[in-house]
DNA sequence: CGCTAAATTTATCGATGATAAAGTCATCTA
DNA sequence: TAGATGACTTTATCATCGATAAATTTAGCG
């Protein structure tokens, strides 16, 4: 059997999906291929390397909206921005600590420099629109990888959490009202916090 | 030799401080302790649990300001819960990987829910108050992950980055600007927009 | 002293990431 | 067309790791 960098990357997705990061052996992605473990150095220098590449090819094909649609307003460009790129983390199991092991690579500058003038034109700041864009992408981190959290034993994590917040009254309202809307809830109004955040911002300094 | 949590856990945190969390093997502690290896598995489960161990003595050491002060405003409070919680993980290596591997243990509920009460008192309904509570939590940890993220190679990371952002003019000043305060700043200016993003929410919802 | 429970050690597993060295196979060239 | 070259895979093998079982030691107590 022949592989390339694109099939092992695509398998090893699915093994992902499959049995988690922790799980994902260089010896299932292989088998999966049909191919001996050490095949995989060939194509990748280490585990991290194929991992780098997981997150590269989980973005290209989840975070769809990293730039503005013509015409739209700055507010709804951050929202789309922040919610794609929760989406695409989302997609596939343990995205946000595969997301969160990578180094910064410099691949989508040209996203970011786009993403950046944007910003400007809607009357930002150069530092003001990058440390915008830049908190809601470590909001969006920091949401995810609570979400993709495993849930580790099966009975309880929800029914224990239920028994210890009888003490609290004010913390059982909170956590009702939380799972309400669930994890997406949750995160649209922390997203609106920074969108009008930086509305504020945006009219102080001019 | 004998040992009991509470020496593990500190002994743990000091190897954490010298390899990271990936070396970080139960072997490594137990000959710190000088102490075999299964030695460990009569006080923890399994690795985990014993990071789990790491991550409440981290807090526990670290993040000292969960409760506000008598006459605090509100918008210091959150910003100095925030900090701390910030300073908190990053007085240890992989601190934010650490806590972000843990399970969200009821153990500070009672933290919480003074939290909340605080923030209903300044005005907030109770859900309201939640959600500014955990998006600043979450956003702290994606700062904290980000900023411990490994340099991996020696020589470039930074230089590497700059020769990229060449071709960018907006980005080159971005970063620069970026650069200029570093990791805090950047931390300070995303609080900003939270915090300024509840004092609206507040005046909104009355 | 001797019993019991707590705590540690010895021995050992299976799995994992990684490397070296040998093998295969297609393609290009003389 | 013979053979060399380079791309790619396999076989074999390591060291390391988390974890468990069973034997052994240690501390407390009657």
């Amino acid at each position: 059997m022949k592989v390339d960098r694109a099939r092992i990357v695509a398998t090893a997705l699915d093994v992902l999906n499959e049995v988690g990061v922790d799980a994902l052996s260089t010896r299932a992605i292989a088998q999966r291929l049909g191919v001996r473990q050490p095949a995989l150095y060939w194509h990748f220098a280490n585990r991290r390397a194929l991992l780098d590449a997981l997150n590269l090819e989980i973005l290209a094909r989840g975070h769809t909206r990293s730039q503005p649609v013509p015409g739209e307003a700055w507010q709804v460009f951050l929202r789309e921005n922040g919610r794609s790129f929760r989406r695409a983390l989302l997609a596939y199991r343990d995205g946000a600590r595969v997301h969160a092991g990578t180094e910064a690579d410099p691949q989508n500058l040209e996203d970011v420099e786009a993403q950046i003038a944007f910003l400007v034109a809607a009357g930002f700041p150069v530092g003001r629109a990058m440390e915008v864009l830049v908190a809601i992408s470590r909001y969006v981190v920091g949401c995810v990888l609570e979400e993709q959290a495993e849930p580790l034993d099966g009975e309880s994590e929800a029914e224990v959490l239920d028994d210890a917040v009888q003490a609290y009254p004010l913390l059982a309202q909170a956590l009702a009202s939380y799972r309400q809307g669930g994890y997406g809830a949750m995160f649209e109004r922390g997203l609106d916090l920074l969108v009008s955040g930086a509305e504020v911002s945006l009219v102080t300094a001019g």
